[in-house]
DNA sequence: CCATTATTGTACGGTGACGTTTAATTGTAC
DNA sequence: GTACAATTAAACGTCACCGTACAATAATGG
């Protein structure tokens, strides 16, 4: 069962003609993400797909067959691109109220970014049409932020500086309280206020110190 | 500026000819929010509006002009359903903590129906096409439930069993614990668990009356 | 019955898009 | 240089859809 070739084919992966240009079919990933999440799926022509990578149409067909297949791999790529970036470990913070308050200001600007927004504007219209692709989101984003948050609390509470008796029921809630209606409104198009979300932020240390805080101060 | 059949278009309203068929209206608006919402504007064919509707394509261009217009009149229908549906008036419940679990109950089950979601979904994904539906969604849906809310935390207020600071922060907060995670999950996709929403509501009640509540039972 | 208006079925022009094919070109290995 | 694979530009077939046009029919008022 081997060639003549085996070892060449191990130290040298590439095949005989001209390599693949990797360059490219990034290059369409991201113009097809854009498309796909500004404009929608069925309203995205990989015509102009092709033409904001820059590339030949025929390439995009090589590269994924398909163009429900395209829509798979933009958002494989941008749930890649979440994983792994929520960590609370370096919060900084003299204590458990300011911790709390830099991470509701983080994840609130991390939320209220445009791209996120519109992301999550494309990917929740497809979710009939394209199942699977709603799970995959969810736990390549919400849910590790969720289970980094939770940790977190965990953490505090062996410091002694909360008392959690649901630890993912107060993660929520913290969560909750700082997106407030903040969320809804720029779904639907309404600029955030930067003094509204301050507002939510600290009411929501507030609240959540009141009843899960070991100190009064 | 009057001419001799003023009189009869005051009691006799109909024009000459055959009259419109009002139920053929809102059959088309009601096959085309279905459309709208569940496949998207792009790949709603107003071809197949009118196969679900029973009526016609050119019935539709008579009635809207335009396919535009028709998305902003399922948009209109679906608004105007939802005005003036929020009141907690009516509400029941022995103390203040069972009028809230009721309220957010309610609440719950309100925006866990599916067509809630589809048109949520479904609207969120043309805001930036079709400027401004945002905002007309946005004050006959959410903000007329927050004022409604408000409203009720006030007269509260007003009967002892709550010290509210800031109200509308007050009526966010408690509605975002409510919500939770679950209308994350709802938009992506994820069947909602009644019993991790009664724990929210709960958990939300909890937290509200330990915060805002007068007294501690 | 007649005028008038709404509705229908069918057909048409134009457009755009998906996916494929073909011939030509470019880049790499041998 | 040559064989081979990737890429490209252009064209093609097919299909769906938007919006319009036209003749025919139904429903209402005079």
């Amino acid at each position: 069962m081997s060639s003549r070739h085996d070892h060449a084919s191990k130290f040298c992966p590439r095949r005989r003609g001209r390599p693949v240009d990797a360059a490219k079919r990034e290059a369409i990933i991201a113009a097809a993400a854009q498309s796909f999440f500004s404009r929608g799926f069925a309203a995205s022509s990989i015509e102009q797909i092709a033409a904001d990578a820059g590339v030949s149409k025929v390439t995009i067909y090589n590269n994924f067959g398909d163009k429900r297949a395209l829509l798979a791999a933009a958002v494989e790529q941008e749930c890649s691109r979440m994983r792994g970036i929520f960590s609370f470990d370096g919060v900084t913070g003299d204590n458990i109220g300011q911790q709390l308050a830099a991470i509701g200001q983080a994840m609130m600007e991390f939320l209220s970014r445009p791209e996120i927004i519109q992301f999550e504007r494309g990917l929740s219209a497809e979710i009939d049409q394209h199942p699977g692709i709603g799970e995959e989101f969810l736990r390549s984003g919400p849910y590790q932020m969720k289970a980094a948050f939770a940790a977190f609390l965990e953490e505090a509470e062996k410091r002694g500086e909360l008392v959690v008796a649901n630890h993912w029921l107060a993660a929520e809630q913290f969560v909750s309280m700082c997106k407030g209606m903040g969320e809804l409104e720029r779904r639907f198009g309404v600029a955030s206020d930067p003094q509204e979300d301050a507002q939510r932020i600290s009411g929501a240390v507030h609240v959540f110190l009141q009843v899960y805080g070991t100190q009064s101060g």
